[in-house]
DNA sequence: AATGAATGAGATTTCATTCAT
DNA sequence: AATGAATGAAATCTCATTCAT
């Protein structure tokens, strides 16, 4: 299967970072399936021909947004695995619910996109892989005694505080009340503090 | 604005069920912007123009799916509200926690339908507002204590947990492993417990 | 071809009359394309079945229609015939002038209908027939100088004047101006006395 | 809201060219409604998304025509304004009441558009305007006694003669006689020629 | 005979993708 | 290589007409 390709020139390194950016935008606005390619060419201010030519097709440019997301995430996650051995287990637990707010922008187009249509499976899953791997990764560092598994376990819990956390901040159309985010994050706090005990 | 027809005769009735359940799988399985109301015709087995004549539009052929869904989520939720009284708090997290997952067949297609375009606000933010009303209901009910505006609170947090139990039984692509759901139960039996306490 | 049915019995005959008025009204306001047949049965309080039983398709309405219309035309022109011997030329004139107005709630809908589709010629060339040749009858019976050919010319000029009054009256999207209709008025009467000195 | 693109290239020009001829056509043989985009573009040997691409969707294909007419007219009636001065009211009553016969060929799909549905006033009403102004200008200027008012009243009833003689000559489908364009034209010179005395 | 549910051909419109310039 | 005009498959929706009940 064709893939997007990378421009080895500094003007096509900047289209192409505009007509993600413009991915990003009208799809978080639209959705997936509502947004079109000239919608985003447009918007990009690239025509049409030049978009085609770095991203074949409508899913190759949702999956180089993927990518771009799994590449800030990663840096995220970076910054969090410095700092979790040195703080208390409530930081951490803040800092895993809030990480997902954080890249709030990019976001919301992410949301999207791997709501939508079905045959996403492969890069959903390596995404999540990553992310159940990275938060794993610095539960057991603090917490040498849990079980590969249970870290697993928790860091599932976790993720979905976080999304609900996104969820709830991103205004998106979700069950929500005024003492809710707070709600979450004390239940948030004391589960992590009761499985890293 | 024109409503879903109900129909008169016999036939009228069958073929309506007919559509509905291939809209609910068809939805189901590729999301509403991905159905094809030909595609829901063809897996009902009705013409597209009986298909048009119960139901006017693909957005009324949803909100009657919906509905249904409403009805169902009633009933279930007084057969809760009944038990709750008379059985441990534990129960009542169980309850409320499982309840998405009873319904799962129409479940998928609902979650396709509420996470779609943005133009649902109105169904949707009825819907939830039922099915928290309910659930903080059954809660003051066991523990007249809390507030009206915590019992909303925590409400909100059931049923994020219900809809995250929800996907792991579904098969959703969601973060899973195999001992999630269990943390997940736990998590929530020990979350009410606190609360209710 | 199949043509309109005539019913027989008393109630048979109230509902075809229901029907024509509906017609009559809905292709009045929305033209012949816009008019739907379920609207016409609907506005008729006619069930489609019943409609369809007195007119066997659209077209057979439409012709009914125009063949009403013209049973009042020829009522009207009637009335003219006895009246214009005894009357001065500008009274003539004005009762040709007018009388499109006369019968002004059919009519509107036989605008419609007569400047619609072009597969009407023969309804709409007996129509014209019956009007021109009764028209140059009123004319010769006043002024039996006049030949067959030039009375034909006069009425055929009599009877745009008409229209245009009609359009004028009815309120029609056509040129027109506050003292059209005055001028039209003078016009027709001086030509009219001119052509029958 | 959207409006007819202005090709850029060469042969989009012709395609233009090709879909407005066609869209005359068969909106000349058809009627508007009658008239299918499918048909217009079959005939314009384009493909139908090449229409679309141009006339974003029915309505905007008639303005266009009605906007090419209109181009038409203005420059006819230069003309017309430009010879008034110098030539004998007779000449003038001519002019104008074969107006719109010489522009025949566009004519006749107007005369379908401009009667066609009633949510063209505004086309409509403006296209009537420019009209009626200019020949009152034409009036007004050959017989400064005129005032504006009786000017445009004059005008209606020559636009209206105009009609006539243009659907005369069109062999549309309305009352005639062999006799009855010389019978106009005699009318139409004699009554300018009193109310320009 | 009377009803109105059912039918499906056909109309309008959109948009991912291609390819001539 | 870059552009954006061109393409046509496919989606939504309508409605004249039929025919089972």
């Amino acid at each position: 299967m064709r893939r997007a390709i990378t421009p080895q020139r500094r003007p096509g390194k900047a289209r192409v970072a505009a007509v993600l950016e413009a991915g990003a935008a009208v799809i978080a606005e639209q959705g997936y399936d509502g947004a079109t390619m000239a919608g985003i060419a447009a918007r990009a201010g690239a025509p049409i021909g030049s978009l085609y030519r770095f991203f074949p097709n409508k899913e190759i440019l949702a999956d180089a947004l993927v990518q771009r997301y799994m590449v800030l995430v990663n840096a995220a996650l970076d910054v969090i695995q410095q700092q979790a051995p040195h703080r208390p287990t409530d930081f951490v637990a803040d800092a895993i619910l809030d990480f997902g707010t954080r890249l709030h922008d990019e976001t919301k187009a992410m949301v999207n996109l791997l709501e939508s249509r079905s045959d996403w499976s492969v890069k959903r899953r390596k995404f999540r892989e990553l992310l159940l791997g990275r938060i794993a990764e610095i539960l057991r560092q603090r917490s040498p005694a849990l079980t590969e598994a249970a870290a697993r376990d928790v860091a599932v819990i976790l993720l979905h505080h976080m999304k609900i956390m996104k969820a709830f901040k991103s205004g998106r159309d979700v069950p929500n009340s005024p003492g809710a985010p707070d709600e979450l994050r004390r239940l948030n706090r004391s589960y992590l503090a009761d499985r890293l005990r």
